[in-house]
DNA sequence: GATCCTCTTGTTCCCGGTAACATTTCACGT
DNA sequence: ACGTGAAATGTTACCGGGAACAAGAGGATC
């Protein structure tokens, strides 16, 4: 089959010509208007057919005032959990017919939610949602005032704001629960850095599921979300024999701290047990194999959309926007050893 | 600073009255046309800046027939390098004021890259790229005859196509090189999957470059990129004592390959040295650190874009399109123990 | 001072869709 | 047969830019 060329791509237009009607009648065909005749119809359609037809994305979007776009901006690309639910927000979109432009504000961008939010306006965009946000971005984002719909991907509500989140609650609850359920009572949680809003709702989480279980109270060490963070972390870390577990911010700092205090001569999860959360691909074949939090990325990802997008066409707003996350058990936890 | 909605977004229109010209000289001003007298500019600069002004994208591309947007096909973004790829192609497309959409072909497409080509086109593209394509996708892209400029990142020419690559022969031979260094003489070479164009240029180039090292034919076995893939393969394999080396396809699968091995009781890099592909992030803290050959994305993704943007706008096309690699030595790899 | 050029700016139309309104067609009741 | 209203279809204008052509201004030439 030949595709034709950007130059001959037939015009609605000419689909009507083919047709034997008027280029209106082509357009209500293609938009299911409901009062045309069924036989007009399939002589629309097998014009279409023929001619291989498709609308001009651009002079439509001209016509409706919507550009049939939506904006995402990530704080970051370069890790596991953002850039999965870019992808999937990604797929969600194009089953919808919609694109997505993204900008992540760690590269070329300065940082600078706002400068994000103004290259995606200059885009034309029917919406905006703000994935796994740091505090300052949901800030900017609400200076910003821009009128398209906003969500955010996070686990607070936000007032005027449309929001969907993974339920990090729950996952850090299972972590939690899995741990003593193995006898543990001295762990030891590093979280991610604390103005991410995702990292935050963790670590409230941790402390209190830790505090239920009547767990020891232990310092909060926030980090970034790095392998080589976990490692210097735990290189660097003291007083090791009063932890028996840790949990990490996501399967890379896991990593890291594998490797680590394997470097010190520890092992997991005879010393000490591990636990992730994301379950990044290489989590299954790590040395030891990481138990973790994997997060229904497919999931939030579609949940955006429709969220989205029921605002951007003026429909009701779903409300099922907490997506529960699921434990996966692996070899880096095990019984907690008697107390040192 | 408030940012205005789509509704009252101003118009190129507006921005003359402002100005006091004809909508005609803000179009020249933005578009840098050479006779503009510089108070003109200047007033019209002020009020763009005024309003606040952004070109409406969609009516441009309708005025200029071209959509500003490079199609994108992707075998799968599951996967650290074509994802990583990807990455950077949009990042140096959106430095030149284009958006990329692309299509990955292993979900929702049934892998069928001409289904793919046509979604792209249905939103309109000036140009294409495949990105690390297998040789069927390659073959429909001829067969599709688009005729946007198309672009392949694979290792070998591709006559009347553009093309641009990592010099993976490079890569291979720089891991060969070091093993061979080591002492290694008994290598065995685990590939990705042989319909990857990528996948056969490294087997090749580590034919060759073992027989130039003198070392013992072995056969390669192809497999897939995923580290499920690796583990089973190390679980599965016999007469370990003949090889003092494995290569693989990526960092994923010489990780579950170290996996598996660990499995079995056999050391990296004791027992085994091995070789990754990529320097995906968790490869400096797997246990043991990988070796690896990292790739260049970014440089990639700007000689693509450079590429096929000189391609549109008919300019010359960029010769140097072969990216070298680098050879990132960790601990996975050692000196080879004495012959068993 | 008239002519011709070049520099600069303006006018008009078109790109390919959709909305709003106009018009034709047709079934039906009387 | 004719009026009537709904269904089906057509006509026109407009979305916001850019290309082509037109036109006014100012300078050089003779």
């Amino acid at each position: 089959m030949s595709t034709r060329s950007a130059s001959d791509r037939p015009s609605m237009r000419q689909v009507a010509e083919t047709a034997g009607v008027s280029h209106m009648t082509v357009s209500r065909v293609l938009n299911g208007h409901p009062s045309i005749k069924e036989s007009t119809r399939d002589k629309v359609l097998h014009a279409v057919e023929q001619l291989g037809y498709h609308r001009n994305i651009a002079a439509r979007a001209l016509a409706l005032q919507r550009t049939l776009r939506i904006g995402a901006v990530v704080e970051t690309e370069a890790e596991f959990g953002p850039a999965s639910a870019l992808r999937a927000i990604h797929r969600a979109a194009r089953r919808r017919g919609y694109s997505v432009s993204s900008v992540a504000l760690d590269e070329d961008e300065t940082g600078d939610p706002d400068r994000a939010f103004q290259q995606l306006l200059a885009l034309g965009i029917d919406a905006l949602c703000l994935v796994t946000p740091r505090s300052a971005s949901v800030a900017a984002v609400r200076a910003a005032s821009l009128d398209v719909p906003v969500l955010v991907v996070k686990p607070e509500r936000e007032p005027e704001l449309l929001r969907v989140c993974v339920d990090q609650q729950l996952g850090v609850t299972m972590a939690v629960d899995h741990l003593a359920a193995l006898g543990h009572r001295d762990v030891l949680y590093v979280s991610g850095p604390m103005d991410w809003l995702d990292a935050r709702a963790r670590e409230r989480a941790f402390r209190a599921r830790a505090q239920s279980w009547g767990m020891r109270e232990r310092p909060i060490v926030a980090g970034d979300w790095s392998a080589d963070f976990g490692y210097d972390f735990a290189i660097g870390l003291e007083r090791v024999p009063e932890y028996t577990a840790i949990v990490a911010a996501n399967d890379e700092v896991a990593l890291g701290i594998v490797h680590g205090l394997h470097d010190r001569g520890l092992r997991v999860p005879d010393d000490l047990s591990v636990v992730g959360f994301d379950d990044a691909p290489f989590s299954r074949h790590s040395i030891p194999p990481l138990t973790t939090v994997r997060q229904p990325f497919e999931a939030l990802g579609a949940a955006v959309v429709d969220v989205l997008l029921a605002a951007v066409e003026g429909l009701e707003i779903p409300q099922r926007t907490k997506i529960p996350p699921e434990l996966v058990v692996r070899l880096s936890t095990a019984k907690a050893r008697t107390a040192p």
